[in-house]
DNA sequence: TCTCCTTGCTAGCAACGCTAGGGACGAGAA
DNA sequence: TTCTCGTCCCTAGCGTTGCTAGCAAGGAGA
């Protein structure tokens, strides 16, 4: 009976740990569902709580805070970017096509999604960036970001450095034209210009 | 002595405008001061009114609310940040020299004056951009910008729309350097890809 | 001197993120 | 079956935020 009782204790802790998962899985679901309905200002710990069908303190047993919480909205995201990313290239051809086409889903995916983009890259969120321990979600999507732009790394140049400096021009381009900087309607044009100066190719090639 | 009873009002009229729009600045200065010194996030009505020696309420009867003070901040900050670019180019030899000369520029009023950075270019203030009602002092910004980056524009590039893109590059690597998610270290080498690709000249030239 | 209007104050509202403390409920032992 | 203990979650509340209503004081003009 003794060993029965234990199993019966290890099933028993096990259901409770999957539900704890599923609940936390489902705080982050509804956080990212209401920023990107109502934005990050409407996503508070009460109005989270009451979708949920929890307390707030519940929240907090899951998260250290509403920080934490999107963090782990921003993680989430950063899987849905690289699919994004990795399906805008399954058509692309050549090195120039495929450039284009991750810099036209990068910024598609900013504009579509705001406020998943926002927890990602532009809210402090305390997540590590550019170092190992940095979520291997991330890293993922940097690494596509990587391969669309390393064979126009010229002779002496750092891939990395220049992927970065890519993404920064992408960056730039969605967080000007989202807080109304930049007009949307020329978005196209500039975006040629990005990828024209980062791979100066024949577009027709 | 009623033509002097009119003058009259219209002194003490006059005196007190000037004093509304001394307090005024007052204000402005206060909260860019304390912005810089501690974040936006310590700028609160009550700090601010605790600074400027005034009860709370008074700050509405000259601002709309937080946002429209944060929205003179970035005004005066566009002021600011015309005074660096075009400080740096006095200096600057040839066209490769002042588009590296401003980018240096740019990026470190960035990371030199994060708050008023922010209160420019990332947070939201409803300040009309990219018009022809956009403050002044951002339109001169835009105009040093414009100059340094016109010279590199190819046949049938729009000038403005290029300027843009550039622009969007540094403010990508000011801003995703300062969350974090690019290790301050390497910037002087993104920022030199960058104005490499903008500019193709020889750096020697 | 009296009246009115401007001006800035005190006090308070609703909503925020977050936390303390207690009550209910189920698991395990007798 | 009953008792005890530990876990889990809820109610209630704290301190702070941006913002506003309503009143008191003081100067301008008749």
């Amino acid at each position: 009976m003794a060993s029965a009782a234990r199993i019966t204790v290890m099933s028993i802790q096990t259901r409770r740990e999957r539900e704890r998962a599923e609940r936390e899985r489902l705080i982050v679901t509804a956080a990212r569902d209401l920023a990107e309905a109502e934005g990050w200002d409407a996503v508070t710990t009460r109005r989270l709580a009451a979708e949920i069908e929890y307390s707030q303190p519940v929240l907090y047993s899951h998260f250290k805070g509403k920080g934490a919480i999107m963090a782990a909205v921003a993680v989430r995201g950063c899987e849905e970017l690289t699919a994004d990313l990795r399906a805008s290239t399954a058509s692309a051809e050549g090195a120039y096509g495929r450039i284009a086409a991750v810099g036209r889903a990068y910024t598609d995916f900013g504009r579509r999604r705001p406020a998943l983009y926002d927890a990602m890259f532009t809210h402090l969120v305390d997540l590590p960036f550019a170092t190992p321990e940095a979520p291997a979600p991330l890293q993922e999507a940097f690494g596509e970001l990587l391969r669309s732009v390393e064979p126009f790394a010229r002779e002496g140049e750092d891939r990395a450095l220049l992927t970065e400096t890519f993404w920064a021009g992408l960056h730039g381009l969605v967080t000007l034209m989202r807080s109304g900087r930049l007009p949307e309607q020329a978005h196209d044009r500039r975006l040629a210009l990005l990828v024209e100066r980062f791979a100066p190719q024949d577009p027709m090639a």
